[in-house]
DNA sequence: GGATGTGAATGCATTCACAGCA
DNA sequence: TGCTGTGAATGCATTCACATCC
């Protein structure tokens, strides 16, 4: 049995936070859209069902942004928040897995506003190397590392079958992916120099499930 | 703008650990496949990078299944486990939206084992509408409460645009919908009837990003 | 007046450390 | 000896409340 490393920190900066700066991103982003100049923490933590004073808390971490008796100006702080999270570069990013999920999320077109470009897919299946999806050619297993090397990949998103996805994560971490968005229904083990975000919609229905159950009781 | 009303808790029990109880519950079916009778708190923590003291005291929450010096059975705590979490009674889940997305879900047969059963899809496009996807049946959105009170529905997984998002949501609730799984980038504002639970593969991403991000620097 | 930014206070969650049991 | 269950202690995160600024 492998053991994993528990969950670190990266910095002084609550993890909850880090999350919520992608919510308000997303946020602002509609404001931005609508047309709004400003808005306040208030205003903004209401529309996510989070409090003012969390909203400046998180802010005030990565420095002094807002403006007295105004608020936020939208696009400065889009434009801070992309890049505190690291999204005003772009991310070039690999799906391994093009089976159901895989396919869809390569067809998913909403990422590439945000700062992430699917640059390729892979599969060990040779029946799928060579179609095209989403416009993002799938290529055998084999060729990862020089695709990874020749376009910088950092990212990778596993849609792998659970009982491949420790070797391909193995595989990822040796050619320098560094962070994995995990579909596969397991805990990975990984290395220091990498971060793994698993979702597991088992996962997911079970904590609704859960609090559910107990609304019917 | 509407209010967000802000996360509540079910009960006395962190929220944290509940989420941590269906990991655990993946854990055990692995160990019970693999023919392993007992395991230790800590044997359980550590293959998913948790503490054993924080294992056990999740449990405990619930009362007292372990047995001194031995550990827990397999086999009890899994059958335990799945009772905490509702999911030892099957609940019937409609998908909603047919898209890319809700066709991957719809062909992902990871659920059924785990006590959820997709019993329909829907979606707004006439022309998506009769086709057969997974073996569930795509149907308009107007038979949407009668299939719900004809399956006692009560949790849905919302596939669709951000923009039709909040009005789908709506709909479910006045249905008796109670729970949903949100792949939509929108936070839904919900009564207190609903419990919500959003996968935004964009802020995923971006959590990745920023840590990836620092360990670069 | 209407906001932010922030120390202080509170409230949660996790870890420690050990009694108790097989 | 090996392990659970659990109060006590710690450590984090959130909220409060207010000085401060436009």
């Amino acid at each position: 049995m492998r053991r994993l490393r528990a969950t670190m920190r990266t910095s002084g900066i609550p993890n909850p936070a880090i999350r919520r700066l992608s919510l308000y991103l997303r946020q602002l982003d509609l404001y931005s859209q609508a047309g709004q100049r400003t808005v306040s923490s208030r205003q903004l933590g209401q529309s996510l069902g989070i409090s003012d004073a969390q909203v400046r808390k998180d802010l005030a971490y990565f420095g002094q942004f807002g403006h007295s008796g105004i608020g936020y100006r939208v696009d400065e702080l889009v434009a801070r928040l992309r890049n505190i999270l690291g999204t005003d570069k772009l991310w070039n990013v690999v799906v391994i897995g093009a089976g159901n999920l895989g396919r869809a999320l390569l067809q998913y077109r909403g990422f590439m506003s945000k700062g992430f470009r699917l640059v390729a897919a892979f599969d060990q299946d040779a029946s799928k190397v060579g179609k095209s999806i989403g416009g993002v050619v799938v290529r055998p297993m084999a060729s990862l590392a020089n695709v990874a090397e020749e376009y910088d990949v950092r990212l990778a998103i596993l849609a792998v079958p659970a009982a491949a996805a420790q070797d391909v994560c193995d595989d990822l971490a040796r050619i320098g992916v560094m962070g994995i968005l995990n579909f596969a229904p397991v805990a990975l083990s990984t290395g220091t120099r990498m971060v793994q975000n698993t979702v597991d919609l088992a996962v997911q229905l079970e904590q609704l499930s859960f609090q559910v159950k107990a609304m019917l009781e």
